[in-house]
DNA sequence: TATAATGTCTCTAGTGGCTAGAGGTTCAAG
DNA sequence: CTTGAACCTCTAGCCACTAGAGACATTATA
């Protein structure tokens, strides 16, 4: 049994975010101590874990909320998890598509203007108050 | 003269979002009709105009504001227009370098199980539990 | 055993950048 | 002159935390 401090250096999760995970119910309340501090075990350490590296992968609480619905349930079918990482795959790649184009975009801004001018005749300024300067749609 | 909900159609930003701007102040507050409904001219689209495109690049409100700052000094030099531009490249990069490695993460999560399994016996959730599972840092 | 330092508790409020809704007023078309 | 759409202000909510105050608990050292 540890606490939370130690919780939150193993999972590097800080300590709020823990107790505000516990609070919108991901994580399942940790046993206190007679003076009212959280103990942590292994299961809580192991939920943790998930917790975070779905995080890290870019799953939102719901989508992780469902996750966990999952795991709990070790008969059904795992159509759903895999749905789901299909989904946050999908999305990942739409915003990286969308942020290649604005990194074009930015590029081209930049080094349109080599930071030698006054602010009237900067062509980042430009660029920025007129949209048809732009290559392509963004 | 024309109306929020005419700025709205023509700038494609919600009405809502024209009165959040000018309540924090980076839109300097409309005219008004005896009836006190906002009224716009061609400064107010323009203004509002930069600050969309800014926001669909990626900049902060903060950003903006300072961007703003400097278009209404032309001759401030530009310097920091082109330092605001290339920072926001740098961090756009970063973004898209992050993304990729959780595209890779999760194809291979995705693709390791066929969702017709049950959810104990799920590699995507497997994945998730277990960070050892990744091939990289992310 | 006393004390000091560190850790933990709950609670409220704030972040960014909006979005939604209630309840009321004004405008423009017919 | 009436209708209905558009407008007004105000408050509250969204997501996923983060920060800070003031009080209590635990642990390490003297």
């Amino acid at each position: 049994m540890f606490s939370i401090g130690e919780l939150s250096k193993r999972t590097r999760v800080k300590v709020p975010t823990i107790r505000y995970y516990e609070e919108i119910g991901i994580l399942t309340p940790a046993e206190r101590t007679e003076g009212n501090q959280r103990r942590y075990d292994a299961a809580g350490l192991e939920r943790l874990s998930f917790i975070k590296h779905a995080r890290e992968l870019g799953f939102s609480i719901d989508a992780i909320t469902s996750l966990i619905e999952l795991q709990e349930h070790p008969n059904r079918s795992c159509c759903e998890a895999t749905e789901m990482a299909n989904a946050q795959l999908t999305d990942v790649r739409a915003k990286i598509r969308k942020l290649k184009l604005l990194e074009k975009e930015l590029a081209r801004i930049a080094t349109g203007c080599d930071g030698q001018s006054v602010s009237a005749d900067c062509y980042v300024l430009k660029s920025l108050s007129d949209h048809k300067l732009c290559n392509q749609e963004h």
